[in-house]
DNA sequence: TATTGTTATACTCTATAACTATA
DNA sequence: TATAGTTATAGAGTATAACAATA
């Protein structure tokens, strides 16, 4: 493919890239007495609508790597919101739970994050806001070819 | 605000996160011949069209700290891809320009640029592509309230 | 052999704070 | 005083490689 006369402008990647950034900018901004990360924040979510799941399905579902999603497992272990067992159907696998402190967390962030999201939706209506789901999730669940 | 019973599948901020991520992905496995990150792509595009801006100009483009800013610049002279000279109008800002291998690096990236375009666009109809990368203008160039 | 967890390591991106020089 | 550049530093996220234990 020949070089094409595009304008810097015209890449999508850069607009998702932007996006990104802006939004998590103001996560930083308005979580810092929360303490927690996005990521941290979704892996208690995942851990409290999975109860028992290992890091492997973790990592498969927030599309991390086995050693990144370890970091982010140590993070909530140190801070006593997330508690491990050995599973016994597989000695491999470690069952992932929530404390009671990890629940009473989660419960905040979630608070914290639905007002996050209304600093991010409020700009669409409901039909952009259902289209732009729609679209950035055939960017993230198509098949890496 | 109260707990909404919302499922974490509904956050737009996962989703552009996830998309963010993909695209990132795709790109350090397509382009780890160019040997430059999404980032520094980018500033030499913005030097190429802008000879002499500014590090601030850069950065307020790229929505970057100015010490993020330095980095990138730091790391594109070092490859010798970029030069700087102290500006004649105001001795506190330096302009920056391209080298001779700087615009030949960049013509090289563009085309590579173009294949990843390709890859991620290619699923999406053209109106499909153009509401996209307006619904995504909306949250990067939405004043920080 | 394949999978799961683990550690070590490194690079990018991001940001804060403090400093210098110029306006 | 405000702005531009600079440096040091730190943290989050990402990834690779190599290893141990289990299947």
């Amino acid at each position: 493919m020949a070089g094409q006369p595009t304008r810097l402008d015209d890449i999508l990647g850069l607009h998702i890239r932007l996006a990104h950034g802006a939004v998590l900018r103001h996560f930083g901004e308005h979580f810092s007495a929360l303490d927690l990360s996005q990521k941290q924040v979704s892996v208690l979510w995942l851990v409290h609508d999975h109860p028992g799941i290992a890091q492997t399905d973790l990592a498969r579902r927030m599309q991390m790597d086995r050693a990144t999603t370890m970091a982010i497992v140590h993070a909530l272990e140190r801070k006593h919101l997330l508690a491990r067992a050995t599973s016994a159907a597989d000695g491999r696998r470690i069952a992932l739970t929530l404390t009671a402190q990890g629940e009473e967390t989660l419960a905040a962030a979630r608070a914290a994050i639905a007002d996050h999201e209304q600093w991010l939706t409020g700009r669409f209506s409901a039909a952009e806001l259902r289209q732009l789901t729609a679209l950035l999730r055939r960017i993230h669940e198509a098949p890496q070819q």
